[in-house]
DNA sequence: AAGATAAATGTTATAACATAACATGTCGTC
DNA sequence: GACGACATGTTATGTTATAACATTTATCTT
């Protein structure tokens, strides 16, 4: 058995070169943070680092037992105050449907994004989706409501988990 | 000051019949559970009349509170089960941005909406907003995404407060 | 009506999520 | 080196939610 799920995690990540999406959203933290004058400090960057370790949306508990090897001395505060920098910086997502956080690849532009969540595969994907926000603005204006800020959250099963494993879906 | 508080709650209540709203949700929700066969027991009776006191969205434990005069053994599984019958029958919503929950008006029709959260008055709008679904349904078949299920909540302030009260809401 | 079954509630305990408040450390600037 | 701003350490606690098992109540069957 261990090895059928270390099979499949090597299957999941050989889909992309995942280190790259890490890399990636470390680079454009830092050089985004310098333009903004804001410290991009060690647990920050490991934090950010943790979070992008997979597409998945992980929790603040997960993040504090994960990062333990490398701040022997984290405690909550330690985490959460990270994430809230973070999400300040629209470099993460919070997903309110969880209490769990995704990385951001949309950092510097709208932040505001669908944020589509599988069941199965526990991933989440981002769509900035400009027909819908131009159909909710429009929606809000006609309400007369004044936005500060949107949270857009889609259940349901993704492309790949839909072809897939049509089985599993048939359960969930 | 306590007449001036007195004041704005029995204006806020002037603005419409809120004694309706309840009994016409107590109503709805008899109808509807004798129509499916399930039972709206004393409890959920009570934590819907609860939810329904006003049209903030309001904390589990809150409702925990409030009930124990009338349920003095209520412990917060009695909450949390009254919850999720009431949920299950589309009677509230959840809001997954505040933890909490609000009265539903759109119970037994499609019960997925825009949630209008006012950050003044703390009251939940519901909105169908048919096209923007519309524009989602749209875009996530674009995604070859299955929905399960969306949750759609937008803070900002509401028009009544955003024309009421313009300093306010500058502070905000 | 008696007994079987399912549904709801009572009860205890604990898990999971999040923040407050104050102390200490770090770094740049005057 | 004193100061201020920011980040982190540390302790404690507040808030939200569920698990697990016992008991009661409602419903169905005969």
């Amino acid at each position: 058995m261990d090895i059928d799920i270390e099979f499949a995690q090597e299957a999941s990540k050989v889909e992309h070169d995942h280190t790259l999406c890490v890399t990636n959203a470390l680079n454009k933290a830092e050089q985004l943070c310098g333009v903004r004058g804001v410290q991009l400090t060690t647990i920050r960057q490991q934090v950010l680092a943790l979070i992008w370790e997979s597409h998945k949306a992980v929790k603040a508990y997960e993040l504090l037992d994960r990062i333990k090897p490398l701040q022997s001395a984290a405690k909550p505060a330690t985490i959460y105050r990270a994430l809230d920098f973070l999400i300040e910086q629209g470099l993460i997502h919070r997903v309110e449907s969880l209490n769990a956080f995704v990385g951001c690849r949309c950092s510097g532009q709208q932040h505001e994004q669908l944020l589509l969540i599988c069941k199965v595969c526990e991933e989440v994907e981002e769509r900035s989706a400009v027909e819908v926000m131009q159909t909710i603005v429009r929606e809000l204006a006609a309400a007369h409501f004044l936005v500060h800020s949107k949270a857009i959250e889609i259940h349901g099963i993704c492309a790949k988990c839909s072809t897939q494993q049509p089985v599993i879906t048939q359960l969930v």
